[in-house]
DNA sequence: CCTAACATACCAACCGGTCTGTATGCCATG
DNA sequence: CATGGCATACAGACCGGTTGGTATGTTAGG
């Protein structure tokens, strides 16, 4: 892999597990082997900029494997059951979050980078655009549809902090279990 | 207000907004006037130490208002539009989080420190609690009350991360349509 | 020989935390 | 009732370490 790519790797878990202020660049560079020098060679504005390369790449990475689970099932339904199966599978052999979720980065930067505010919310627009289409073609209304997006995004994001907390898949089940019935 | 307690206040409310790393020492200690001294008097472990009486004082703060507004309220699913109205109307009358949410705290220290990580579930367990008990006088068995108030709890926060990253009350005003859905 | 791709030494700013100093109030004793 | 002693509640200078960021040097490929 390119030294760029390996960065925007790794910095890219760094981050979703600890936080962005918890990492620091020692920290990324040590852990890829890449000194500063090339840090600043391919990100001329430092962390901020590595950030949102970050987030741009977990953007295409979800976007396609969401999409490929989706169309892979009938309905949203099933679709959603196995993006959870996954989400919990991660969870309990990685320990940590590998996923679909970067809240940390969210609540710790939103209010204080409107760049990295604004990456952010186009990859959880684009998360629930691909939701809310397939509801449509289950067969819902646009409007019901993409409320419906926002609400599983939503008790999946939740969820998933719970889990954080309490060091336990368990949260992320009874979403599970009680996420089915809002397709009814 | 003692010292002390103004700290927690202050602290408390600049955790909440911008996370725990993100906020230094010195600017919680010039917002309210005190210096390094008191706190390092009040508070010998510092930083965290502070952290945790914030998290234990907003647990006795949501605790008792999300209590007083359950019991103005015949059922859970009254009680939770007017809890969500509230953290709406705050939203947008301060512009950032003041509420029941701590979802910056949560997912940048859960994995880092572990009596913060505990102090947080806490929290969390408490208010799941309040939701169940209500639910259990609405007539649900307890193991779906509290399946019920864990899915309650994960999709008002993860509304309020969204709401964060979109700068717009919106995904917590879609989740009060959905929500009642749940109840029936 | 020139440029992209690094490497490395270095920097000021800031971080959380400690240190010593001091003002103030209480309280027991002569 | 004055006074010494001691604890509480700060104030503010100071510290080593780390931070993100920069400036300059080196190297390899076209």
């Amino acid at each position: 892999m390119d030294t760029k790519s390996l960065m925007i790797h790794t910095a890219t878990a760094l981050f979703q597990q600890k936080g962005y202020k918890t990492v620091g660049l020692n920290e990324i560079l040590k852990a890829c082997n890449v000194t500063k020098g090339a840090l600043y060679h391919h990100f001329p504005n430092g962390k901020e900029e590595l950030l949102i390369a970050c987030l741009n790449g977990l953007k295409e990475t979800i976007t396609a494997e969401i999409e490929t689970i989706i169309r892979g099932h009938k309905s949203t339904k099933e679709a959603t059951q196995a993006i959870l199966d996954k989400l919990i599978y991660n969870l309990e052999t990685e320990g940590t979050i590998t996923g679909y979720t970067f809240s940390s980065i969210v609540s710790e930067m939103a209010t204080v980078s409107e760049p990295v505010r604004r990456a952010c919310s186009a990859l959880y627009e684009n998360i629930q655009h691909i939701y809310a289409a397939k509801l449509v073609t289950d067969g819902f209304s646009s409007e019901s549809a993409s409320d419906l997006a926002l609400m599983l995004t939503a008790s999946i994001e939740g969820a998933m902090m719970l889990c954080l907390t309490q060091k336990s898949t368990d949260p992320l089940k009874t979403i599970a279990k009680r996420l089915p019935h809002l397709f009814e």
